[in-house]
DNA sequence: ACAAAAGTGTTCCCCCTACACCCATGG
DNA sequence: CCATGGGTGTAGGGGGAACACTTTTGT
């Protein structure tokens, strides 16, 4: 079966920036996969692929995931689109890329059938990448930086259960600075989005009282947005 | 001449929603085409077009602005990218959206060939709309204004010289509220992105000094990001 | 003189910042 | 009792918000 059309077509792929929090590295991981086919065999790239034709966008993005890498994300957004001629050596290929998070319980991988393998990188030691996907990443990271100051990012990256420094961690981590305790505490729970489970972690020494998000409150201050520059 | 694919492909598309202040009007406006072709011939819509195959995705808005409307840019981003299965009748159309402005001394339009018209229209008085297209402009009003209070805006809006109530009367327009003068004029000269050029202009009762931006401090501050919640 | 828009200062309060010590527990 | 991370308070300063009158010009 052929399809024939008047004027060339460019391809439609989409591409996932798929970000996590490995609180025992305390480092920000990205999901990459090792292309099992040409172009770029063997090379690291992110997951994504070509978008079906009666497939939304983030339909595709969900559905390459899943078979690449099996992860379950808790969050995503439309990122950007990168559509230069030439950034693809299969011809015109435009790709819409979007941002994931994914909470540390479900970071498992389960291999694919597209991917030869999935795995978690180190935002920092990034191998080389396939295609224009370390421009992408860089983009990824920006956004993921900016949104983290004006809008209550947590809730996807973190279990469901954690305390204020697992909270703060997670904020140094992506923003790669350290932040005061006390400040940081302080404007968190002004907000109002943050109820104590009631439980404790013991895990060294003094135990460490646990939160869960409001999320009513959360979804609310979501869509207002918040000054959150810590 | 004829093009064939192993698999259907999707078209893919750009469309511009730019916006200009019309200051007689105190109003923002947004440009539209009546479309002089099938699908939604006879609708409003907005500029755009089929992207080429060896053209970047800028160069086609511009491309396509050029065509229809003749409209200069003083500023474009991409703005967002639409791809829902059944958003165009013609089949599968992948929209990337990208949000321009201009300044009023530009918002001359010289009719162009694919459109019938094109016009100016009152942001809050819009038509109705072919595709998805209100859904477009309405993602575009909701960037410039989050736009607007974390980046200088108004060197793309405004003439090369203009008054401090000029400039309030743009923030007004945009975000659909009044600011208090004094407040208003005290934030935006800390910036330091202001310079009076050393003229007044008499229309009215009392000449007002006329300021324009300096495009370095302009920039850098673009670059940054400010916080500007008037 | 009056109408209209330009221009100008101050006070109060809130929130951000910087900063250091005690607490609970395990070993 | 010591090591480790959990948890807390305050003082000072800067900036945002609210608010009203004088100035300049044209008619």
């Amino acid at each position: 079966m052929a399809y024939t059309y008047k004027y060339p077509k460019a391809d439609h792929t989409v591409d996932a920036v798929v970000f996590g929090i490995d609180f025992d590295e305390t480092a920000l991981k990205i999901l990459l996969i090792e292309r099992a086919r040409e172009p770029f065999k063997g090379n690291w790239a992110l997951p994504g692929g070509f978008v079906e034709m009666d497939e939304d966008l983030e339909a595709a993005v969900i559905r390459e995931l899943q078979e690449e890498t099996n992860v379950r994300l808790s969050y995503m957004e439309q990122l950007y689109t990168f559509g230069a001629p030439g950034r693809d050596p299969r011809g015109r290929v435009i790709s819409t890329a979007f941002l994931g998070l994914v909470q540390p319980g479900h970071i498992v991988i389960h291999e694919g059938s597209d991917a030869a393998k999935a795995v978690w990188w180190n935002v920092n030691e990034l191998p080389g990448l396939a295609f224009d996907h370390a421009q992408i990443i860089k983009t990824g990271v920006q956004r993921l930086r900016s949104k983290i100051s004006w809008q209550p990012v947590g809730i996807e990256l973190l279990p469901d259960e954690f305390t204020l420094s697992d909270l703060q961690q997670a904020y140094e981590i992506i923003l790669g600075r350290s932040i005061d305790k006390r400040n940081f505490r302080r404007k968190v729970l002004k907000f109002g989005v943050l109820a104590p489970t009631g439980n404790v972690r013991k895990e060294n020494y003094r135990p460490a009282q646990l939160y869960q998000f409001d999320k009513k409150r959360y979804a609310l201050l979501q869509k207002q947005g918040i000054d959150f520059e810590v």
